[in-house]
DNA sequence: CTGAAAGCGCTAACAC
DNA sequence: GTGTTAGCGCTTTCAG
């Protein structure tokens, strides 16, 4: 193993002069920086974790808390996870998976090990069971979404409020009069996931302002709840025209139950979906969509975290506005 | 911040009592023991990462070579990363994601900076670039798969060419004289995965074995894909009567398009799919299947690996053996 | 069975 | 602009 001495000998200079002229903490003269810079390409250096850990500094490692509770759409998560990862890698971090005990245990343990630097905290709800934890400020932290109380934290998220207004502004416009929201399992709002509650909010207030008649129904995963779901609508808002689905792998089955149900998509309901662009643009029909920036979130997460440890001052709370695309799945009410 | 002299102040000894008493690395008597169980309890203790790190010691975290490429099954993945992170927690190691750059760099990079103490890799190709990192022996590791060479590494899979064999002969078994394989995208097997092309040599094996007319089809992820493919087979083998499916998405989605072109399943088509069993127990028609066991196979990985770091020795390759559960797909030929 | 002391590889005062 | 030195918190000799 080569360490900071073997650089400092190869290139005939101190071992600190080796770490100012790694770490740019004080000025080091051209001529030497460029020897260090040589012996370090030549030796294959790279900083010892431990020891640098034991100096009382930053390890360059950042948590991710990501519990991994039921309901929630693997593949969107993992989108999330992944992009965190290749924006840490861009800071020169790494990034240790937390997944279980809800987060508390592992946040507590990263923290008193001093094994990450900071913690990006993912599916957040509205009263957060790990919030008083990341309160104490013994861990730098980042929200991928945002609390009922979110003071004194730092937050970002897709603004899920307005999503569900724009969906609903959306199909307003389009002249339907009746819409429903299908949104995701139902543990997921008994669990007060924050944008989950977030959209319906925005779905209900939306509908209310524009003098819809609206309903709103959580639902599980697979074929059998969609067409159940779907069979429900139809029972109970015979006059149902305009759909919202905030489900991942929903959008699929309830098309096709639909379908079944002699009702197409778009012909007689028009459908948007909250979710991954790609998603929506793969769905059996392409469906109008409000994205979920998954991969810009997880790097806007990180960069935040990065500058926070660093010192720089970060905005509270980051919402990101809406943005809705059209595509198949939505026509003006009546175009049969 | 409670260290280690606080800790051993609180219970009248020395920190390196302490130490052992924890580490049980010697004998330490009962009473002193109990006192500094007491002590660590009270103030919270939890050795610092960095000063063990420091002192030439194992860093308690592994690291996961997760390279994300295209063509893999997302919820998959997934769910062997979480299986790991799981089983690591159990041993008392945390975990540490490495993605991009094919997962080269990240390894050497943990090597050198002593960030993780060993490395479970996935995601092996038959000829894999990692291997000579691998077999240069700086980071302990540990394969979930089983390359072209596995000798001098640590390797743990499902016997996917059994699994292959026993996929035909469960067909061969029900009368069917014409079979298919329906694999992963081309993508897969241009890179020489290891286990979708030894998946793929078992099944043909096995077909000339049986003196089967078998086709060997990889098929990209998507609806179009699986029409596609479906209408191929069915032009260019009419006596098709068993479909071996190793393409987890796919699988919905082919049994919808084989009936569309007035296939039914398991009516006409005997299919049986290798992925893990909710997948296959979910399907629209409930799926015989050989069951890719993730979690098993996460956990025993990490189990090898924490064997190997403490110095015992490991098995070189480990291949569990193939089990196939019978579900509604697959009846014998002629049953319709 | 326990303590004192040396040292892990690195950083950051404190010198010059 | 650079070197010397004193730690960081921990483990592990070396002594008793």
């Amino acid at each position: 193993m080569v360490k900071i001495t073997d650089v400092a000998r190869r290139a005939g200079v101190s071992p600190s002069t080796v770490s100012y002229a790694l770490s740019g903490k004080r000025p080091i003269s051209d001529a030497t920086r460029l020897r260090v810079q040589a012996a370090v390409r030549e030796l294959g250096y790279r900083a010892d974790g431990g020891g640098r850990g034991a100096a009382g500094h930053r390890s360059k490692v950042l948590a991710l808390a990501v519990p991994m509770r039921s309901g929630v759409h693997v593949p969107v998560v993992t989108q999330f996870a992944v992009s965190v990862v290749t924006a840490a890698r861009a800071h020169d971090h790494d990034v240790l998976m937390l997944t279980q005990g809800e987060g508390e245990e592992g946040i507590g343990r990263v923290a008193d090990t001093r094994l990450a630097d900071g913690v990006i905290v993912m599916d957040v709800q509205l009263q957060d069971s790990r919030l008083p934890l990341l309160r104490a400020g013994s861990l730098p932290s980042v929200l991928i979404g945002v609390p009922a109380e979110p003071d004194g934290l730092t937050c970002v998220d897709l603004d899920f409020r307005a999503a569900g207004e724009l969906c609903v502004d959306h199909l307003a416009r389009l002249g339907h009069r009746v819409v429903a929201l299908v949104g995701s399992p139902p543990e997921v709002y008994v669990r007060r996931t924050a944008f989950a509650r977030r959209l319906v909010e925005g779905f209900t207030a939306a509908a209310d302002r524009h003098r819809l008649t609206s309903a709103v129904h959580p639902c599980g995963a697979g074929r059998d709840a969609a067409r159940a779901i779907a069979e429900r609508l139809v029972r109970e808002l015979p006059a149902l025209t305009g759909v919202v689905v905030h489900n991942e792998p929903l959008i699929d089955p309830l098309i096709d139950a639909f379908e079944r149900l002699g009702l197409s998509v778009p012909g007689d309901l028009s459908l948007t979906a909250v979710c991954p662009s790609p998603v929506a643009a793969s769905a059996r029909v392409p469906v109008t969509s409000v994205a979920v920036p998954s991969a810009e979130l997880g790097t806007r997460a990180v960069h935040l975290l990065v500058r926070k440890l660093s010192g720089l001052p970060v905005p509270g709370t980051t919402l990101l506005p809406p943005r809705l695309t059209e595509r198949a799945s939505t026509v003006p009410r009546g175009t049969a």
